[in-house]
RNA sequence: CGGGGCGUAGCGCAGUUGGUAGCGCAUCUGGUUUGGGACCAGAGGGCCGCUGGUUCGAGUCCAGUCGCCCCGACCA
């Protein structure tokens, strides 16, 4: 990954105007700052400052898959009839989101909006014996899903990337036990996404092979789901399924619980038999007999998630990113036209990134300092150090955190320690 | 898919009883500025969403259509 950038040579802009029909605040203050730009409803390109907090995020998620055993894949988009007709879920009033289209001779041909058919079906070449299993299977891939309404800007699109991981065990027991393992990592990953504090492990429908299905909801106000929290048994259950019998089930009443909107940010699911079944995928035991593999299935989307972190993380100013995915962790502000200026500013630019701090440098030479202020608040790097003459004069670098808080004079020689004792 | 709103320069908007399109921001040129989105002067930029109709004449009236946003329904 880079980790630095002019802003001069940065070819995206920010703007002080938006298209007056922008209404979610992600897309405001994403489309405001070049993060992203609008294709068509429900579809949207990542600009190089957006891709860079999109491929943290990817990465952070990345990393804790790998941490729980899952092998890194890519399956295509491109899918044939065959493969989904055993689920019936090539028709459309079973899968009502399908993209189709058709090949040159005439085929019909879908973007897969999900992967359990495909990736099913693949495993059927590799899975044979018990000795072949458990096996965890994950992608971060391109999602279609031909939504009657997309809304919310990166919340809820039309194309999206999802990372999605497939667990394939010999019984309950493996699938539980993995089950268990997953939360444990989404857990992990929300909480290094900076957004721990206000996500809660939600009980959601189940379906034909478990009770409940598990999802991720991060508290937010113009989130499009509702939840119902008891902090005291720390237990959350989604609405669709808060009913007296299952909240009896859990020893509670209604009224024991707190009604709040929020977002589904991932979600973990056990699919058991449902696919291994339809699809054929079975293994041989230990004493010859033949058993279907029992799968789970565990999805996060990281565009939206990072909408989420948008909607949760900002002031009237601008995004406030956390500091393990924000785009650079430093933005350097240089006041002033002076030669002395530019020199000591693309000093602390090449200390800084000789020293993998990830900095953004406004080297611009003619926009006046509220204009480099304003758009430093808007674009939400963590740590903003201004260069001035006023500072230079006494050795000093002007930090100033976009949290909060005052700015801090800090010796020129003491930089390094503090941005690491900062960023750590 | 139902309901509502909106399409005029890159963005925000104005456009009178129908008479041949304008303002601000942004961009370009020159100059003056430089600690919280500067100022002056000049310049470029338009299929008025699209198609059809009414009319001597349509951004404006009528019909259709496409697109965008919001609410709802839907949503492993």
């Amino acid at each position: 990954m880079w980790h630095k950038m002019k802003q001069s040579k940065l070819f995206t802009k920010t703007s002080k105007t938006l298209p007056k029909d922008e209404v979610s605040l992600n897309s405001q203050l994403l489309l405001k700052s070049g993060f992203i730009d609008k294709e068509i409803a429900g579809a949207y390109s990542f600009l190089p400052l957006g891709h860079r907090v999109l491929n943290k995020i990817i990465n952070i998620i990345r990393e804790e898959m790998n941490a729980i055993d899952g092998q890194e894949i890519m399956l295509t988009s491109l899918q044939a009839p065959a493969t989904w007709e055993p689920t019936d879920r090539w028709d459309d009033e079973k899968m009502d989101v399908w993209f189709k289209t058709e090949l040159k001779n005439g085929n019909q041909l879908g973007l897969a909006p999900t992967h359990e058919e495909p990736l099913t079906k693949l495993m059927k070449k590799f899975i044979n014996s018990y000795k072949d299993l458990p096996v965890f299977a994950y992608q971060f891939q391109t999602k279609f899903r031909n939504e009657t309404r997309a809304k919310s800007g990166i919340l809820r699109t039309r194309e999206f990337i999802m990372k999605d991981l497939y667990s394939f065990g010999r019984n309950q027991q493996d699938l539980d036990e993995y089950y268990e393992r997953a939360k444990a990592a989404y857990v992990k990953i929300f909480d290094r996404l900076g957004l721990g504090k206000i996500t809660y492990v939600t009980f959601a429908s189940g379906g034909t092979f478990c009770k409940f299905s598990h999802e991720f909801q991060t508290l937010c106000e113009y989130g499009e789901d509702l939840i119902y929290i008891n902090e005291e048994k720390k237990i959350a259950i989604n609405r669709e399924i808060f009913t007296d019998d299952i909240i009896s089930e859990f020893g509670l009443k209604r009224e024991d619980f707190v009604e709040k909107k929020s977002i589904e940010v991932g979600n973990i699911f056990k699919l058991g038999t449902k696919f291994s079944d339809a699809l054929g995928l079975h293994y041989v035991a230990e004493n010859g007999e033949r058993f279907p593999v029992v799968m789970g299935s565990y999805g996060i989307g990281p565009a939206r998630t990072m909408g989420t972190i948008v909607e949760t993380c900002n002031d009237e100013k601008g995004i406030i990113w956390p500091k393990n995915i924000a785009p650079y962790h430093v933005h350097i502000i240089s006041l002033g036209k002076e030669d002395t200026i530019a020199a000591e500013s693309e000093k602390l630019y090449n200390l800084l990134c000789a020293n993998n701090v990830e900095t953004l440098w406004d080297d611009r030479p003619n926009v006046n300092p509220g204009a480099k202020f304003a758009d430093s608040d808007l674009i939400g790097c963590p740590i903003r150090i201004t260069v001035s003459s006023k500072n230079l004069e006494n050795k000093q670098y002007e930090v100033k955190r976009r949290a909060g808080g005052n700015a801090e004079f800090i010796p020129q020689e003491n930089i390094l320690a503090f941005l690491a004792n900062e960023l750590k």
